[in-house]
DNA sequence: CTGAAAGCGCTAACAG
DNA sequence: CTGTTAGCGCTTTCAG
């Protein structure tokens, strides 16, 4: 019986409206995403992750980008709410109290990614920014680097770069021969910073980036001014994009597991909406990749 | 009275139910948009401008994300339209037979981006491929380039592709000193373009990559082999990516208007819904960005 | 101009 | 196990 049914509809082309069940199961089956940019291997990745995990299961995805806005973050948010958004990831641990609230009222179920932290209130997926960047910092002193230089995008609006400089000044110490450029998180940045660096009295003989966008922007112009990498200046990255492998020289950078923190939020948020099951945070593993752009420290002539 | 009822409303912190609203006028104000990959600026930049224009009148992008698989274009586009999307957006002219005559039989409006197509039935909104190989070839021509190298990322699932490449033997003529390399649609892949390309008996002196992301791998390579970028070979792109002015040597290269054919077409599917306006296919001018990657051909000792 | 009611296509609850 | 029915929250139409 249920068989013929089923193949009457098929034969009828049949397709079940999901206005209709959305509004029967008060279901939509849509989880949103907000992102600051999607022109960056890193979100785009972890998006990607997302998208496949979510429609795997019959979720849909609905995206929003909020170009590292707060404000624009948040009316992004109210749209997807009206659009029936059951359920919201953001990225990093920073955002406007006003959403924040919205969400609570809305009581939307939410996670952050691309951060780590035990004491969130929110469950965060991702990973610990501040001690990859200890991490960073550890693998250039190992190498004999003292004289480092750190560039990272703009701090305004992402508490990941806040969290990952927060953790570089610690593990340097008090050595105030450090140099720190925040510059565009792009590879123009990456040059700009790579082009005052050169300038300073004191030439560091490591830079440290905190994208390897930055380290790629760096590299380029260190090579237009004929200057070896890593024998005069180590380099160093952080996110494993698809390039670093084969840049020239390779570049050694973190990986980040942005493919898995991905699939982990949706994994995450479709439990917590099917079986209510709790969501909590994960510390999902980064690894520094040891290639050819750190080099040992040379002494100067 | 209608504004004591809406200031009633927005005490009450009402959101009208999305669902009712679609279930009734039978409009979801969704669109779907199916692209290869997300990771891969020229794709990302687009969807970004799509999803501006449309979310800045009210409707919502579902994206999917095909792996440039036919197979998996189609599965996606029935998902979406059991999702309720209303009409779609696929890259590029080729596609499944099951996929168009899916789209037909449900009446979703249809345009094909990331082409130019005067011939096609279906509205197309990009740029003529083929006419920009040929300009490609033409301005390593003008540089005296006579042997020439061709680079590009799988010819299966790609359309574009084949145009460009039809494009380039067109220019190129009976010249059967070109060679044409296949290879991964990544920056490994250019590297091992370029990588053959060092092995060839006849060195070209000019090799064009049919996306800078593969331009970047050649000259990876080339400067990994000590090889000047453009003394010993000149190296072109195609896509214009953000990175690729700031490179060393900056890179010559064809800049695609992607932001705006996203929002044109956006545009046009949004009148095509409303005002039934009938949409019609847009060749968006895209040109030639002279750089320093490309430089005259010198005469072997 | 305001108020009432039908119905969009589905699910869930309940009756036979 | 099958068949019927109420109702999700909105829009639209029609009556007052």
């Amino acid at each position: 019986m249920r068989a013929t049914v089923l193949a009457a509809a098929k034969k009828l082309n049949y397709v079940p409206n999901p206005a209709a069940r959305a509004l029967s199961t008060n279901r939509s089956k849509t989880v949103a995403a907000i992102i600051p940019t999607i022109d960056h291997s890193v979100y785009a990745k972890y998006i990607t992750a997302v998208e496949k995990t979510l429609s795997a299961r019959g979720y849909t995805l609905v995206l929003a980008i909020s170009n590292a806005d707060a404000q624009m973050e948040c009316d992004a948010a109210e749209k997807l709410i009206a659009m029936g958004a059951e359920a919201f990831i953001l990225t990093g641990a920073k955002h406007s109290a006003a959403l924040i609230d919205l969400l609570d009222r809305c009581a939307k179920p939410l996670v952050f990614t691309s951060v780590f932290d035990d004491q969130s209130a929110i469950p965060t997926i991702g990973y610990d920014n501040q001690a990859l960047a200890k991490a960073a910092i550890a693998h250039l002193q190992e190498h004999g680097h003292r004289d480092i230089a750190v560039v990272y995008g703009s701090l305004a609006e992402n508490d990941r770069t806040v969290t990952r400089l927060k953790g570089a000044r610690m593990a340097l110490g008090s050595a105030d021969n450090t140099l720190f450029f925040e510059v565009d998180l792009s590879v123009e940045g990456g040059r700009r910073a790579a082009m005052e660096i050169l300038n300073t009295d004191k030439r560091p003989s490591a830079i440290l980036c905190f994208s390897d966008v930055l380290a790629l922007g760096v590299m380029f112009l260190l090579q237009s001014q004929g200057i070896r990498i890593p024998l005069d200046i180590s380099v160093m990255g952080f996110d494993n994009l698809d390039w670093s492998r084969q840049s020239y020289p390779s570049l050694t950078t973190i990986d980040l597991p942005a493919s898995q923190m991905g699939a982990e939020a949706a994994l995450q948020i479709m439990r917590r909406l099917e079986e209510d099951h709790p969501m909590s945070s994960l510390d999902l593993p980064a690894k520094i990749m040891r290639r050819g752009s750190v080099g040992p420290v040379r002494h100067r002539p």
